[in-house]
DNA sequence: ACCTGAACACCGTTCAAGT
DNA sequence: ACCTGAACACCGTTCAAGT
């Protein structure tokens, strides 16, 4: 039978279902990211990848440079987590060290796009809130502590991020182009950083 | 009198000279980077700082890439001359560390984006070729084999480069937000460094 | 409540036409 | 030999109209 109230069906339409989600959003532009760069990731390029039209993105995110944004939080996040599970609260500094630099060398190497994007950050608008970045510096921070004491935790903690950044930055870069071994060198590296912090 | 010979005159005209020259664009563009970031360096930025309209600016350089990297390759010139300088040839390895640490400090404050161009750089086609790159090594390589011995040069180099490039990264990036005195990590970061290269 | 086509401003780049 | 306006493709973003 026909709907004899078809007018309030309409009034009252059933709003459109989401065809995709913030979520979902953030994963593609992150693997477009990976896929095409920074440059190739266009909300164009995300939106075809989620199966809309650029104009719907603007009700799940608030342009490309949230979105740039978002997808750095989330590899934060990532990191955090990596970072975490490689040096663990209890375990021996010099250790934990090792493991966290490897750790983040690693993530480098998987996700050179997401590395650069919390290491090498572009305008305020795309760069991901201080708190998360915080978050990542704890680990970092009880292995510093424990190395180089109290008094200079904060500066050996900053050693080691800017090496370790650093490192993998040019890594990434290409810059180690011409010889030599870039495993021997890193290692050398975070060995002579542990010398160099450890209370004498 | 008329010109008699106005059609050859035609035919020969002179050509039009240069209202522009490549050396102004790229400096151009070198201010424009730093003033309104890379994402602000567009041909049609440029083109109006140098007087002409975008397409001019074809007959000199090839393209956008084209002329982020003759920037790029420009400040790496710069760069270069600032560390030649910093650490001369004769000078003793530990001072030389600390006066090229330090000129490449206030290299990437006074101009944060040629820094980022130089140690973040995008794509390919916008890097400074291999050989413009390498000859920023030299006095780094220098100092690293006198401090960590020939067998161990390249590693320390590295070493150095990391941490002082990251270092700064950092610090132009503002992730050293909450207190702390930056200036204190640059120097307890610079003496590590020494120590820990040098050979014992 | 979300999705869409159309539209606008902006950018990189090409090209035929001027001088 | 260089400069220019016009044109094209592409991108971010807005908005009225659909459902």
């Amino acid at each position: 039978m026909a709907n004899v109230n078809s007018l309030a069906d309409d009034r009252t339409a059933v709003p459109a279902p989401s065809r995709t989600s913030r979520a979902a959003i953030v994963r593609a532009a992150a693997e477009t990211l990976e896929a095409e760069g920074l440059h190739g990731l266009t909300m164009q390029s995300v939106a075809a990848r989620v199966g809309v039209r650029p104009p719907s993105l603007y009700k799940h995110v608030d342009g490309r440079d949230a979105l740039v944004r978002l997808v750095a939080e989330a590899a934060v996040g990532d990191l955090i987590a990596l970072l975490a599970a490689a040096a663990p609260e209890d375990s021996e500094p010099r250790g934990a060290l090792h493991a966290a630099a490897a750790a983040l060398r690693t993530f480098g190497k998987d996700r050179p796009g997401a590395f650069r994007l919390i290491f090498s950050p572009g305008p305020p608008s795309t760069r991901p809130g201080p708190d998360v970045a915080l978050l990542a510096v704890a680990p970092v921070l009880r292995i510093a502590t424990e190395l180089a004491g109290p008094d200079d935790a904060l500066e050996a903690a900053r050693t080691i991020t800017a090496w370790a950044s650093g490192f993998i930055a040019m890594e990434i870069a290409g810059a180690f182009g011409l010889g030599g071994d870039v495993d021997r060198a890193f290692d050398y590296g975070t060995a002579r950083i542990a010398d160099a912090l450890s209370r004498r």
